[in-house]
DNA sequence: TAAAAATAATAGTAATACTATCATTTTTGG
DNA sequence: CCAAAAATGATAGTATTACTATTATTTTTA
């Protein structure tokens, strides 16, 4: 038997969820591919409707604009790594060592996890180091969060802020690293592949050399006397 | 007299040089307050057109597009930020005061400066949080960078990046810690003041906290043993 | 098997992101 | 000062985007 992961979304996300029918799931996979290769603001539900071959109101009916839809995909995201950071680290008391493999989970390459058949993990984590700023990088970021629409970011920063909470209680800031933490394993990323001269990885390009400037950062920081 | 600020511009970034008529320094100007107002998604030329008594296709004979624009913007704000630095840290010897001027000078709110009346510098701060990273995060990012548009950010970038090595010339990452400050003297900004859960700067919501988390961070890394 | 729900097909609108043309005004070099 | 050049204004037009609406058809389900 084979177990099947399902993210729970909040339903403002949506018109008509996306998981209970074929045509949603393949809104969901065809505009992670979309987005991938084209970038989200040459994505429209006009190319995505061609791509699925359905119409375009027939991905309206789902989603109602593209913003809408890109809160979804990295609401997504955020709550399916949130459930990788829970597997990877139970049963590990030392906070420390929870620490360093959130930071790897955070930076490393995603592979494609073939339980949830319609979500490419590995495209959907290029689109969030791409794109996920604009999530919120928005004039209605208000409204949106009073939607609970970044709760699963939320979420996850929190779960990172208490781990280091758990390493040194004293430490003033555990919130704002773990922010930084978060934004900068995708910022460094980015940087990595694209602007190369702004970050100290530009020869080898790995993201092992990502993780271990993170490492460096938090725990210099969190471990002062 | 007078001194009058030129921050010198890449000439691809425009088709016309703004600074070089009123109708161009209008254009920028104009450009800043609506982008403030309305959010960089919500702007268009045709808006902005009409904002400033002119029309759409008198917009586009100075910028080829919006994000061209933005380009300039964002660029004239580092640029001129650069100066700051530059001004602000003469004469002193001590790396480490002059890290944490440019610190400071980072995350404080800017006063508007009277030398470039076209420009209000205060607004163009806020639209640098808000808008600044989908200056680089687009699809067309590598085509981008070989016209040199990202130049100013990365001089920026490396000027932080010298200072650094100056405290510590051992420390191993000083390009991807510059980076690191800068984005997230605007992340923790942008935060703090739109999702104050995501920090530790929720009650306050003052700059002081910001500065104070990013000097935390940066020495406790750079003068680890 | 009939009612309900979902989808497909088609059409239409307002706004966006441009390009083109030509007349008028402003600038500037001789 | 005047003519040529440059910049601006006025107007028009196109393709695409971001939707909404309607009706017919298919699929689901009670």
């Amino acid at each position: 038997m084979k177990l099947q992961l399902q993210i729970r979304m909040n339903e403002d996300l949506f018109l008509r969820n996306p998981e209970g029918s074929e045509l949603g799931k393949k809104i969901i996979k065809h505009s992670i591919q979309l987005i991938y290769k084209n970038g989200f603001e040459a994505f429209t539900f006009k190319k995505l409707a061609e791509d699925i071959g359905t119409t375009e109101a027939g991905v309206y009916r789902y989603f109602e604009n593209k913003h809408r839809l890109l809160l979804y995909l990295t609401s997504w995201y955020w709550g399916w790594l949130e459930f990788q950071i829970g597997f990877c680290t139970n049963n590990i008391k030392d906070p420390n060592t929870r620490l360093r493999r959130v930071i790897k989970l955070l930076a490393s390459k995603v592979e494609d996890d073939e339980d949830t058949s319609h979500v490419n993990e590995s495209l959907l984590h290029s689109i969030v180091i791409s794109e996920g700023s604009k999530a919120y990088l928005t004039n209605h970021v208000a409204e949106d969060n009073q939607h609970h629409f970044f709760k699963p970011y939320k979420d996850l920063c929190g779960v990172v802020g208490n781990i280091i909470s758990e390493c040194n209680p004293r430490y003033k800031y555990p919130r704002s690293m773990a922010t930084t933490i978060i934004e900068m394993a995708h910022f460094q990323n980015f940087f990595m592949h694209n602007l190369p001269s702004l970050t100290d990885f530009g020869k080898k390009k790995e993201e092992t050399e990502v993780i271990a400037f993170l490492n460096d950062l938090v725990f210099s920081s969190i471990k002062r006397v």
